[in-house]
DNA sequence: TATGAATGAGTGTTCATTCAT
DNA sequence: GATGAATGAACACTCATTCAT
């Protein structure tokens, strides 16, 4: 609380490697957690299965480690950039999204909606905690976004309860898609694709003046 | 013979298989494959864990049978549907995806996405299985909701490779929100709001004449 | 014991199908009591599971019934034959081992001994059965007709504790080849020399005046 | 630490697999492959049953080593005891086989055989290993012995391909015996008895001047 | 008499966790 | 700190046994 740079959840070491964080998110997003053998992430990491025990007291606080470590970066950037940007809301929402994707998407922490999808139910407090630094935090940039596109007459009026989650219903299931092998799998060379026509139905349901693409 | 509670020898085979499904189904979503006891399914379906194995060959052929057991009678209604239609397009897709939610949001079965998408990677072949008589299946009909739209100048043109997908996103997410136990967690009483909401946004995006609600 | 036709052993039913004891001493022979399904015991003779649980409590009953009833045809015939024989040794003792083979080593009764092997430690009162019934009845016969050639001055002398189970082991060995798949294989059409060498072998061993063969 | 009881975590690597063997075999033996219980072996060896599986790899992995470490030290000496020996064949044969009885017979090694006719038929692979590493090799040996003492004039004509196994049966019997508890149950010392009685018909069968002993 | 669906104790196997080194 | 052998609880799966029909 007082300290500005150091997370809420306690840190066991500070020099706890990320390379365990690094490959046990890889496999908690690959299987799922309970499929996911310790023995797997620590060879991974290029370690022994004891070493994960100097750093994580269990299986369990591994996991919420790796969710929590992952989820610090996500959304600062972002809020910062709506706070100062000048200029139109299409162009905004374009930009936010674009830089979303290359920051997050593109990225393993793109992982991290599959893991809470799949894990939530498991983990009710690291749920909540998904929930309250990610998902309304999240939801609650965009509302300001469409606040300040309504303002500016460029956003109709709405529902900013519900608008929020719905406009970005279809980044996170980008982002699924990019973790479930298979199912609904798209080419990696077309996600582009699928962002910038995601951006365009977007904007369509939201802006007063349809943009002309 | 009288007695009010049947005997446990006295149910019928051909009822068994579908009592296993149901109670698997739940258990799979609630807690993943992995994490799923065949002790607490046989107990859930009011019978031993070696009944399972009568009518199951293993833990993996259950989850199978579950998947697809489950999606068969999912699509055939809507395909039909859209077919004999001959109303407008806004109250076509109005009438699909209420009539979609009503009939898979609303039951169990709106647990499958979550399955799928926590266990596709661990299931490539079931993964397979599903994005080719769910997936495809699904978005081939939303696109001809759209094909059809377009042709009749109520929709406008766009990429029908790409819009399905992003067009059901929203829905999609709902469904996972519902079994998502705390992260994106809506009452259920509003999750009727986010149907309607997210009907209304969908129509701004595609139609040529915007629908006024 | 006053009824000369009703073995000791009770029967449960009078009409108690042999087809179920043949079924199962193939099985038994083939892959032990343990590894030894009933299923598929119940599936070679026919009939249901349940159906060998009306002529046999249990699986050990079952075991040990089919034993005895194998048990039972073995030794009589050798037995009156040997009193009756008016021949030289030579002669009676190429007589019995050969119909010994023929009657037993050639039926089905011939995996008697590899179970008996098998299984003694398992069954001690079956092993106690068998010994008494088979091995020192056996032992007794070669005996008397050992100690018949000894008062004929064709056999020398010698223990006649020991001789039986060193004379007849090859013969039991061969027994065993018959059913122990892949070791000590012998073709089948090739037993009929090795019967052959066996007697001419055990007869130079105990005759005073060898064979010529 | 100087505890004289030593920890249980304190115990080799390199030790322990031939101690699980040792264990196994006692247990194979005595109850055959399917009716030994892992948690027994693991006990006997004073281990727990997920430390069996760090050596092998499952149960019948362990199986198939406990044949086949047992069988390497089997027949090396014998072999070479042959080529070097200078006295006549009496004398070689009853060295053979005696050394044979009190490096093999009277050791736990006894037991193979039992296993190997009770489990060939379910292990047709480790059958053929056994055949050929320990059958076939040990008649092999036998025929050699013969062939010299033919050559020597010591021995008569006869077939070589028969006489091994006839000629080794007794000895293979008498193995069997000792781990067929209850069935042929020979006292122990009168095994010695039964070893010279063996050797001394063995002789009188093949020496062209028979014995006097 | 015969069936076969149902049971549940038993066992092989896995894997998170521990701990002496 | 780091290791990896060892543990043992947990769970998938089997199969002898039961019993209403």
């Amino acid at each position: 609380m007082s300290c500005p740079f150091k997370p809420r959840w306690e840190r066991r070491k500070d020099a706890r490697p990320q390379e365990l964080l690094d490959a046990a998110l890889d496999h908690f997003v690959a299987r799922g957690f309970a499929a996911t053998r310790l023995d797997d992430v620590a060879k991974s990491a290029g370690v022994s299965k004891g070493t994960l025990y100097l750093y994580f007291s269990s299986k369990e606080e591994l996991f919420k480690a790796v969710v929590r470590e992952s989820i610090v970066p996500l959304l600062g950037e972002a809020e910062s950039l709506i706070e100062q940007y000048e200029g139109n809301s299409e162009e905004l929402f374009r930009l936010v999204m674009t830089t979303w994707w290359e920051n997050v998407g593109a990225s393993k922490l793109s992982g991290l909606p599959k893991l809470m999808t799949a894990e939530a139910g498991n983990f009710p407090e690291l749920a909540k905690f998904y929930q309250e630094e990610v998902v309304d935090r999240g939801e609650k940039l965009v509302a300001t976004m469409l606040k300040r596109g309504i303002a500016r007459g460029e956003i109709r009026e709405m529902d900013l309860e519900l608008a929020p989650r719905i406009l970005v219903a279809p980044m996170i299931m980008m982002m699924l898609w990019k973790h479930s092998n298979g199912v609904c799998f798209v080419e990696p060379e077309k996600l582009g694709g699928y962002l910038d026509f995601y951006i365009d139905m977007a904007l369509r349901s939201v802006l007063i003046d349809k943009p002309i693409n």
